[in-house]
DNA sequence: TTTCATGTAACTTTATCTATTACATGAAAT
DNA sequence: ATTTCATGTAATAGATAAAGTTACATGAAA
């Protein structure tokens, strides 16, 4: 299976623009990520849609989030890539004649929407503020180590 | 994303062979299945190697179970395909230098641990039992409604 | 000894995510 | 005005992983 990290992506630049003041390009955000400034625009494009980050063209044009840190929750970005699948595992058929698939995708089907729910809800739980505030804590504990 | 399909394939495979008496060989267990022998083969062969199913050559050959349908969990099976990913998302970088991204990865990481704790567990409650016994639920259902 | 069926390596196909190229649009600096 | 900077987006290429296929070896039963 090949995996998306577009999640992981995009938060990593939410966090960079937040600790940047003014606007941030493309270019500069693919180097941070180690991608492509194509693809950049390409993932926050779904951001802007849902007005979470605007994008400014021409000289001291770039990205700079439009959403309250506080109350944006990694739910929404999820929402705001387009709900990109969580799983990797997927039925075999999804309308299946056979009984006895019928019967294996219901019992997967049952167990995986409610790790999903948990997964969603635990995304919802957690605002783009409170990983902000876990990195400060880590910077913190970064300069304790450095003083010793 | 491309999910696999493999835990789902071989749990309907598996519910074939209990509902059969005597082996079944890969060609037909393909055509159940809707794929090719060899990879019925090569999907069987972590099972083979836990135990939980024999193969045997030659005339009247195929694939039977040899595992308890009642003690055995859809997590044994997981496990017996090798633990493949359960989710398609995943970070950009494990081992991440910038302390923002270890901050997001920490985030998204709890989150996907609990969620993943949650359905594997789900899977261990699930015995291949359970899933036969919705199965001749489904078949009662069908009859009684072809009656009526 | 022939036939059937698995075991497995090697290769091809297919699907999907990521990267890149190319060019259009528009805003600021000169 | 025109140049420069930066995004917007379509189109194409590359990379990767799962599934499909071919080919041939192994071994058991008829």
């Amino acid at each position: 299976m090949k995996s998306s990290s577009r999640l992981s992506a995009v938060l990593h630049a939410l966090m960079h623009m937040a600790a940047h003041r003014g606007p941030m390009t493309s270019e500069v955000l693919a180097q941070c990520m180690s991608t492509h400034p194509v693809v950049v625009r390409r993932t926050m494009s779904g951001l802007r849609e849902a007005g979470l980050v605007t994008s400014t063209k021409g000289h001291n044009g770039g990205w700079s989030i439009a959403c309250d840190m506080e109350k944006t929750t990694i739910r929404d970005i999820h929402e705001a890539l387009g709900e990109p699948a969580v799983y990797a595992i997927a039925n075999s058929n999804d309308a299946p004649q056979c009984l006895l698939e019928q019967a294996v995708n219901a019992a997967l089907d049952d167990a995986m929407k409610e790790a999903e729910a948990l997964l969603l809800a635990r995304f919802q739980s957690l605002t783009l503020a409170q990983i902000a505030g876990d990195f400060t804590e880590r910077l913190r504990q970064r300069h304790r180590h450095k003083d010793h």
